[in-house]
DNA sequence: ATACACTTGCTTGTCGCAAACAAGTATATA
DNA sequence: TATATACTTGTTTGCGACAAGCAAGTGTAT
């Protein structure tokens, strides 16, 4: 029955495979090992042999694909931060001002409650991409960058249509504060796993904040 | 003049020192030799050989002292925790209410201005402690929350001398944004080091935002 | 005051282990 | 079949951890 005359059928790895598609699939298992290791153990207690043992390869594959270490912590950042892009952009398709604002802020817990281990390895790598010289600090910094605009541009749009009521000064500094503030609360969140009751109300107390902040006076005819 | 009849006066090491003296003395010289590795390289690139050597002893020094190289990292955090509470305390002595959460942000911006060094390693330490496992998680989560419960406790004080005006309920929460809040803050500093005056913003803003949650109906009286 | 036993600070030697890289094997593609 | 590409295996190097040893400080009895 399975004893044919092809040469290997039994396993996925050894199935015929492209060789894109080999290479997909490896990464993927490898991506799946490194974020089961680096929320079990962090990322120092990481090592390259176990993401390729538990990837079901030899302990250099992980090595050999990503070049080192960082090189295969860029790639785990990389492709989370793909999946929350996706999302992102799903749900604020169409929205800005405080409605964006709202629907990234619930997005944000949304992604922590359904995909909570890519979140945890996310963020441990975020924070510790501030390390000097770290390799995944660009990418990262981007990521962030991109928030930042994100938001500014939600604003901009807010005070066109007067929705938002506040100084054009002061744009920067509130994006830059609801940027900070979302790090900060995934830093409670990672501090202190299980209260997900906490978290929760963190990003119900940043929705509020921010309306605070943007629509000072709720009556919008009176700036600009 | 300086050769006289005592044993040995040629350096500080040799200096004829009380145990406890040159513990202290060797304790203070690889905290500086550690802060000056880890905002350089990070703690990753950071040897235990290097602190010991550079602070003047042999390659094991730090590990016999230190036990092993978590042990290191949670001495640094503890000094410098020691440090930043002494300042937190004169600046805040006899305030509460929203005065106090302001000199504490003031004096939280000027440690930043003024112990860099210092302040960058302790934050690195810091936002590193979320991995799994680390043995500083607990030293950070007590300074975290000693944080929260200082600034409930001023807001309480603040509320009832009437000078805050929010609800009870919320008070929790708002601590917790607070102390999101720096955190965040201290991290984009992290990210771009250069841009000084974007910290002295977002410190200002927090302020601004404090204020907004705590009075959401302005005092004039009280602002100074 | 001095000599001795004991404690503590510090150094050196060694082991295990992981990252990095080079060289080899197996599998796909042309 | 020849070549490129995925993957494995062998080797080097360097660090953390620990054990054993040395030297300098400290307490106590004479």
């Amino acid at each position: 029955m399975s004893k044919t005359a092809h040469k290997k059928v039994i396993n996925p790895k050894q199935t015929s495979l492209s060789q894109t598609e080999r290479t997909a699939l490896s990464d993927k298992r490898m991506l799946e090992a490194a974020i089961k290791l680096i929320i079990e153990r962090g990322t120092e207690k990481t090592t390259l042999k176990e993401v390729g043992e538990i990837a079901g390869y030899s302990r250099g594959l992980a090595g050999y694909r990503f070049g080192s270490k960082q090189g295969l912590f860029s790639f785990v950042v990389h492709a989370i931060s793909e999946e929350w892009l996706q999302e992102l952009k799903k749900v604020t398709e169409g929205k800005f001002g405080i409605q964006a604002i709202r629907a990234a802020t619930d997005a944000h817990y949304r992604f922590c409650l359904e995909a909570p281990d890519h979140v945890r390895a996310f963020y441990i790598l975020w924070f510790e991409s501030i390390t000097p010289g770290s390799e995944t600090k660009e990418v990262i910094a981007a990521i962030h960058q991109r928030r930042q605009r994100d938001v500014i541009e939600w604003i901009h749009r807010g005070i066109k249509t007067k929705m938002i009521t506040i100084h054009v000064n002061d744009i920067e500094a509130v994006a830059a504060q609801f940027c900070s503030a979302l790090v900060g609360i995934v830093y409670q969140w990672l501090v202190s796993p299980d209260s997900m009751n906490e978290i929760e109300e963190l990003h119900k107390g940043l929705k509020r904040t921010m309306e605070t902040l943007l629509m000072p006076v709720p009556i919008p005819e009176l700036i600009n």
